[in-house]
RNA sequence: GCUGCUAUAGUGUAGUCCGGCCAAUCAUUUCGGCCUUUCACGCCGAAGACUGGGGUUCGAAUCCCCAUAGCAGCACCA
């Protein structure tokens, strides 16, 4: 009897979290969800369920031209396909009132002004720690500036409001980083504005806002950590936990939205759950069970190493989960016809899993001729055995291939160590296609796959398999791994 | 270039803060064997690592220094 074992891996302990925390999930909605997304996802999910608490995910599109309005959809259904227990949905696009608002303290404080000089002027200026014009400007210059902005009055890229750091530090990457920009193109599908809040503003002001307590996100995020920290400081707010993980490399798959939204275009993808892409719903197609996924993502945990993705180390988890519930049929791949001679006619039972006989049995009637694997002819076998049927000789003529029937005795097989191979009988075969991500293997398969659509199961001898469609002329499978 | 982070088997991970119990954990992987009418599952066994060099110490994977390598940031993106 076999059933999923499951290792529990304990992820490490997060200090101030006894009472509880505070977490958020913040994609950016240009696209479906990747393995790379599910990583935060599924990590910040398990520090809330581990402490008890709240699970924000917050929609950040503040970058109208990096927001596709059909993925505010994709985002929630793949979060779901996660599992993840979401407390609270925001969206960044309802808030630009409060940003706008804070934007305004911010100023008031000191913290931030209005720039008005040139992109590459201020690059220059901030290469050389030398503060430009605007940066001495008074409060009441910079909010009268800033009302500015707001009433449409200044053009893109004319003024932006920068947060007022230190110009000395080592850092180029700190000095005074904009938090508020133009922008007249693209429009916002959800909102009409011309100012846009840039993301370390937006995320500093939510995060307090909403009480996030712990943040653990990729250490890409360190220097906007740091940056935020900026505005905590001025605000006189009390900064989270940060946690910062390490790159992770994904092996043999597209994961850039750009490049796969591309790709879509121009045909060379079938869609955003195209097997050859990294997605979650690719992953989804293949017969990748989410929780294998969370497991994979768990037992990588939050160290700062960069690592590579192991797709052998998810199969194994999801081979532990689909195992025991998948159901078994034979598929033939480049099927041979045989006719088998001497042979009585029989009607094999062959057991939907072999490790739970009370589950039943598929029925495959022997008439005569058989479909055979053309690989396992090649190998020129003397003696074979179908399995759950009977021996079958094989010699060789000028014409070609002779079967001959040689018995039902397995035990003659095991002592000639015959390979027992899967088969299928010719009048009641199904052509299906196997796809992989290496190309499209042709076969026929068991009538009885045509009760699986949707779900996963073992073609002997082959491999776990999604059964994708059964409504076509041809059942399309989809191969999930060994 | 500047700033910062990291470095344990093919892969992922534990141990590193508080040096000895580490001739280094667990999983995966690979290879044997057993079980089995699948090359699945299960069981047994084996293989495989502390980046390098100095130092501190009775003792270092753990502390210090240097080197090397990888990564990240240096956007009016997130």
């Amino acid at each position: 009897m076999s059933r999923p074992r499951v290792h529990v891996k304990e992820l490490p302990g997060l200090e101030k979290a006894d009472h509880g925390v505070v977490m958020r999930f913040a994609p950016n909605p240009s696209g479906p969800l990747h393995l790379g997304h599910a990583r935060a996802a599924v990590l910040n999910d398990a520090y809330v369920k581990r402490y008890g608490g709240k699970y924000i995910l917050r929609i950040e599109d503040t970058d109208p031209k990096r927001v596709d309005p059909e993925a505010y959809g994709m985002v929630i259904r793949d979060i779901e396909w996660l599992g993840i227990t979401v407390h609270e949905v925001v969206y960044q696009s309802d808030r630009f009132d409060r940003y706008y608002r804070y934007g305004k303290e911010l100023i008031e404080r000191g913290g931030a002004y209005v720039c008005t000089c040139e992109n590459e002027q201020f690059r220059q200026l901030k290469q050389k720690k030398t503060a430009c014009p605007c940066r001495s400007l008074s409060v009441e210059e910079n909010l009268s500036l800033f009302d500015k902005m707001l009433a449409g009055e200044f053009y893109e890229g004319e003024a932006s409001v920068r947060v007022r750091t230190d110009l000395d530090h080592p850092d180029p990457a700190m000095r005074d980083f904009p938090a508020f920009r133009i922008l007249h193109q693209p429009l916002h599908p959800r909102i009409d504005a011309v100012v846009y809040p840039l993301m370390n503003f937006t995320v500093a002001v939510d995060d307090h806002l909403l009480g996030v307590t712990h943040v653990i996100r990729g250490k890409d995020h360190i220097a906007n950590t740091r940056r935020q920290r900026y505005i905590f400081d001025y605000f006189g707010w009390d900064v989270p936990v940060y946690r910062h993980y390490g790159r992770m490399g994904i092996e043999g798959v597209v994961l850039s939205t750009s490049q796969m939204r591309q790709g879509i275009a121009s045909g060379e993808y079938e869609g955003w759950d195209d097997i050859r892409l990294g997605t979650l719903r690719a992953l989804a197609r293949r017969g990748i069970s989410p929780e294998a996924v969370r497991q994979a993502v768990l037992d990588i945990g939050i160290g700062e190493t960069d690592i590579s993705f192991s797709w052998d180390n998810l199969y194994a988890q999801n081979r532990m989960i689909v195992d025991p519930v998948a159901n078994r049929y034979f598929f033939v791949p480049h099927p041979v016809g045989a006719e088998i001679r001497d042979a009585p006619h029989h009607v094999a039972r062959a057991l939907l899993h072999p490790n739970e006989p009370e589950r039943g049995t598929r029925v495959l009637p022997f008439t005569g001729t058989v479909l055979l694997p053309r690989q396992e002819l090649e190998k020129h076998p003397s003696l074979i055995r179908l399995k759950d049927l009977f021996n079958v000789k094989v010699s060789y003529d000028e014409q070609g291939y002779l079967f001959t029937y040689a018995g039902d005795q397995l035990s003659e097989a095991r002592e000639a160590k015959a390979p027992i191979i899967q088969w299928l009988p010719a009048d009641c075969a199904l052509p299906c296609v196997l796809r992989t991500p290496e190309g499209d293997v042709e076969g026929v398969c068991e009538t009885g796959v045509m009760r699986e659509a949707g779900s996963v199961l073992q073609f002997e001898r082959v491999g776990f398999a999604r059964i994708d469609d059964t409504s076509g002329d041809r059942i399309t499978a989809y191969f999930t791994h060994r």
